[in-house]
RNA sequence: CGGGAGGUAGUUCAGCCCGGUAGAAUACCUGGUUUGGGACCAGGGGGUCGCAGGUUCGAAUCCUGUCCUCCCGACCA
């Protein structure tokens, strides 16, 4: 039909754009580089929001709203910062249009409407934000400041992909304020592991969380930690960052503090966030070629029920038992539909809902009403069952539970096996190319090597993994003695 | 930004080479029959052919420009 999907072996990028557009989750957009993010796409954001949100809040942070626009002055004060984010900035120079007289109808940006000074759409929101805090900030006791932002920020990207990367895109950036290093270091790896158990226990994506080298470093930050995630076709992808920005800001926007012995210090700095691309990470992770593939816990829809019978008479009994299993599921939190649309039939739904990720579908018929059962289809396994009602609101809890640790296991099983140990440069060039995933190799510290690296096979250092193995060995390019191994991976 | 492909009905596409007033499937609307894996019959509506210029008696078709998308590359906290 005109939904299908092609397959991962033929063509994974039409594969992931297939189940993007077509499972309903974004639509491309008149505005390069921007998509619309459907109804069905948002609701899984908001899932995830929501949980996210929750999860800052359980940490002591709050809510806040800076603007969308950075004054061109404010944004170069970091230098580091501003370097690295210049090639891709948004620039409003101008405030007005108006009438074009050349063409009539038309509009034209008036010249005189020019800006004093030109406004950086927000790349990032360091520099709006540290600007104000230099306001908030006075005394150890104005800290720490622990503030969160769910915002859009522009990046003009070169090549862009849906979720994946696109110019416009939704994330959460949290900016904290700390008297002491140590502070601000612990709010960074904190965050770093309010991510990661985010990431695994809500979307079911296991991650490797781990510190960058420094040519993978945040602009403007002195170390940045990370989760990264491995796609199924042996790619690994970024899922969050948080950077430890030391007095970088602070030094940038004179945010000084007295500390309790009245001495004057620089405040110590924190950002982290994590974007939209999850949810390319979420679609990468777990879908097949049937379609998406939802964890239970962010799934905007959890249950689907679909009846099957001949005759208002029948649907009419099928519609009473129905109500019932709905309340109690609604009453336990499970989000359920009840799709009594007359106008789709049952094959044509179930088609549907898989493609759209629903963990499980309930199908009833007379027949079944009868004996007491309904039909109960998983879709990550894809295995149908019939079960009896009796009990079946309990079961089904029980199940989306299963779902989704089995969703995290299989991830994880595949994840692994694919973290492979390479000792040799001919062996680590093979594996990258066979296999693919991440490779666990011995690198000797420099950048030039790193760089090298990259130029020869794509591959970049993902992370120093936390807690690493130190262990002696060589270099796989130069040869040189190195301490441990690094995870090295093509990446998106 | 470089290379390649593309933009025609809501959607997927044919028509373009060789200019002559726009087509299929599907979706949609109406009525009926249906309903346990993407139903069937009958009737019906829907497109200034991405946009802007140009050539021509006449442009979806030829030419120029421009916008948007996809793929590969460069770039990318």
């Amino acid at each position: 039909m005109s939904k299908e999907i092609t397959s991962r072996s033929t063509d994974y990028s039409q594969w992931y754009n297939d189940l993007v557009i077509k499972g309903e989750l974004a639509d491309y957009s008149a505005v390069r580089g921007c998509m619309v993010i459907k109804p069905y796409g948002f609701a899984l954001w908001e899932n995830m929001r929501d949980v996210l949100d929750k999860m800052f809040k359980d940490t002591g942070h709050v809510n806040a709203y800076f603007p969308l626009f950075v004054p061109k002055s404010l944004f170069e004060a970091e230098e580091k910062n501003a370097e690295g984010f210049a090639k891709e900035c948004a620039i409003v120079t101008h405030y007005r249009l108006q009438a074009d007289p050349d063409r009539p109808g038309k509009l034209m940006v008036d010249p005189t409407a020019k800006l004093e000074e030109e406004l950086v759409v927000r790349p990032t929101s360091e520099a709006i934000i540290w600007s104000t805090y230099k306001n908030w900030i006075q005394s150890y006791r104005d800290l720490p400041i622990l503030v969160n932002q769910w915002a859009n920020v522009v990046r003009w990207e070169m090549r862009t992909r849906l979720f994946l990367r696109t110019a416009e895109f939704l994330w959460q950036e949290g900016h904290t304020a700390h008297a002491t290093r140590q502070e601000a270091l612990d709010e960074t790896v904190k965050m770093l592991h309010v991510y990661a158990d985010f990431v695994e226990n809500y979307m079911a994506v296991p991650v490797i969380k781990g510190i960058k080298t420094p040519q993978e470093r945040f602009a403007g930050a002195e170390d940045t930690y990370c989760i990264e995630a491995l796609m199924q076709d042996g790619k690994a992808l970024q899922a969050g960052t948080s950077h430890f920005l030391g007095q970088n800001f602070a030094k940038a926007f004179e945010v000084k503090f007295s500390d309790r012995d009245n001495k004057l210090d620089y405040v110590w700095a924190t950002s982290w966030g994590v974007s939209t691309r999850l949810i390319g990470a979420l679609v990468m992770a777990h879908s097949d070629d049937d379609g998406l593939v939802l964890p239970p816990r962010i799934a905007p829809l959890q249950v689907v029920i679909v009846p099957i019978y001949k005759g208002d008479e029948q649907k009419a009994a099928i519609d009473a038992c129905v109500q019932t299993l709905v309340q109690s599921l609604k009453s336990m939190g499970i989000r359920v539909k009840y799709d009594d649309n007359d106008n789709a039939r049952p094959g044509w739904k179930f088609a549907e809902y898989e493609m759209k990720g629903v963990p499980l579908r309930l199908a009833i018929g007379a027949r079944d009403l009868e004996n007491k059962v309904v039909e109960l289809a998983r879709r990550d396994t894809r295995e149908k069952s019939t079960v009896p009602l009796e009990g079946l609101a309990v079961r089904i809890q029980q199940l989306l539970e299963e779902i989704q640790q089995q969703l995290f296991s299989k991830a994880l099983a595949y994840r692994n096996e694919h973290i492979t140990p390479v000792d040799t440069w001919d062996q680590f060039v093979s594996m990258l190319d066979t296999k693919g995933g991440f490779m666990a190799a011995h690198w000797d510290g420099t950048s030039e090597t790193e760089e090298a690296i990259k130029e020869k096979t794509k591959a970049t250092i993902r992370c120093i993994p936390l807690d690493n193995k130190q262990e002696a060995g060589h270099c796989i390019l130069t040869g040189k003695p190195s301490a441990q191994r690094v995870l090295f991976a093509r990446a998106y």
